[in-house]
DNA sequence: CAAGAGATCATCT
DNA sequence: GATGATCTCTTGA
């Protein structure tokens, strides 16, 4: 990590979902791992705001699964979907306002041994099923708080997206949100 | 190309 | 017992 770089805390993640989401596009994603180091740029977001927004499964209430979007900001949600994929989400807003961003797409892997040297992994990270089976992150880290000490964390590295390169979307896959399902609480880089 | 099916399991009803 | 914030492969026009 170099001078410039600003790793993200809770107080980055604290603020309105749709903010958070957006704001996360072009921030880098590390995950430690079996002693390597993964890296990337993350390239599209998703918003699930409230336990009014249909399309997020904390509207369903306080269950064992969603309880983690009611907790602190910075806390790490994951839950796996088909049996076969794991979702990879950032829990947003203050404690008991449950919210979370999904982490869509990430470019740009890269993998190190020492935290110096990086190789780039050409391997596809276009989905949020792909990047979490390309970066090795499982349900294990579920529950757990966004820090270089859980071997999961995202730093600010100063790169700058220009406001016409960001375009804003329909979430994918929610058909059955009725009115939410058309919010553009998708955002990602062109 | 577009559309459809199958994979496979934690969680909720 | 049903289902899903996905992906890949197969089918058919």
């Amino acid at each position: 990590m170099n001078q410039k770089s600003i790793l993200l805390t809770p107080e980055f993640f604290i603020r309105d979902t749709r903010l958070v989401a957006r704001e996360l596009l072009g921030k880098v994603i590390y995950h430690r791992i079996n002693k390597k180091v993964y890296k990337a740029i993350i390239t599209e977001t998703e918003a699930y705001h409230g336990a009014g927004d249909l399309a997020c499964h904390c509207s369903k209430g306080k269950t064992k699964r969603t309880s983690v979007m009611f907790d602190h900001p910075g806390l790490i949600y994951i839950y796996l979907i088909y049996g076969i994929y794991y979702m990879l989400n950032i829990v947003t807003m203050p404690k008991n306002f449950p919210a979370a961003v999904l982490i869509r797409a990430v470019k740009n892997l890269q993998v190190s041994f020492d935290m110096k040297k990086f190789e780039k992994i050409n391997h596809p990270t276009d989905g949020p099923g792909k990047l979490t089976k390309q970066l090795q992150i499982d349900g294990r880290l579920n529950n757990k708080l966004l820090t270089p000490n859980t071997g999961l964390w995202v730093v600010d590295e100063g790169i700058e997206i220009p406001a016409d390169k960001i375009q804003t979307g329909k979430r994918i896959g929610i058909d059955y949100a009725g009115k939410w399902k058309d919010k553009p609480w998708r955002f990602y880089y062109k």
